[in-house]
DNA sequence: TTAATTGATACTATATTAATATCAATTAAA
DNA sequence: TTTAATTGATATTAATATAGTATCAATTAA
């Protein structure tokens, strides 16, 4: 069971990239080869983002991608449901017959309670914080 | 994100099945056709879950599979492991360049730390636990 | 004017998940 | 003893999701 894909993965990464030299411009380019990230695929990524409001960009020479928000508001949940759809344990595990009524039925609700587990433990997880980690690793020897 | 992927779901829809009339023998086809499972799918699930001993079975008429064990010692963890794999996030997000040592990784630790929540979330649902939500969920009108 | 860039989108490849099919071996019962 | 109902083992196909590549138009700083 893998929990991050590799598109999450490598948003997480281009992000973090983007977030070290906050406020200034980096080309896909650069982002790609520095952090061993397909090209053409990260730049798919990086527009998706882009669409989410993650980011912003500028055309054209010495363009590129650019983080203008607080890394900390950026949570890898947010990452996880816009690379991989929403957290969903599972569709309806005993719809009809044996169970009848979605809206009572207790076993739903305890799926739905771990997808929240899930969902609030990746919430803290935010690029600031994963910046912040990165930096401390860093230092020690 | 789906985090049951059907085999699992059948499988677990499979054994409340069979924990519900433990110590006697079903046959895949009542279990398929009675849970909305597709026959030779099931046939092949119920196989695997011979192979880990989560059930027994007896071949020819009035053959059938049969639950021996506490469905309290069944967890949703143990299906997830034997359908989609151990729980695991991301093989690694930082690698050579960017991180180095893998060992120190703060980065590393909190997410497997995330891993860990998901995978004992899981472990307190058991087939036992699931039987009774079930039954309880049932009286109520 | 041009080269470096992003925007948009189409395409291919690979892997995973889901489902079906086949035939041999077993066994209770007719 | 024959037969029908079953599981054991395994091969095959179909559908979907993930991963990766390619192309060309639009923009813009130099
Ligand atoms: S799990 Fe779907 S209605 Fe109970
Ligand atoms: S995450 Fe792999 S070494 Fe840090």
């Amino acid at each position: 069971m893998k929990v991050l894909t590799k598109n999450t993965d490598y948003a997480i990464r281009a992000l973090l990239a983007l977030a070290a030299k906050k406020g200034r411009y980096l080309s896909a380019k650069s982002i790609a080869t520095e952090n061993d990230i397909p090209y053409q695929f990260l730049r798919r990524l990086l527009q998706e983002m882009i669409r989410h409001d993650l980011i912003v960009s500028k055309e054209g020479v010495q363009g590129g991608f650019m983080m203008e928000k607080d890394p900390d508001t950026i949570s890898v949940t947010q990452l996880i449901e816009i690379f991989q759809g929403k957290v969903q344990v599972s569709e309806c595990m005993f719809r009809k017959q044996i169970c009848g009524n979605r809206a009572r039925c207790v076993l739903r609700h305890e799926i739905m309670r771990i997808e929240q587990v899930v969902q609030s433990e990746f919430e803290k997880v935010t690029i600031g914080k994963l910046l912040r980690d990165l930096a401390g690793a860093a230092l020690k020897p």
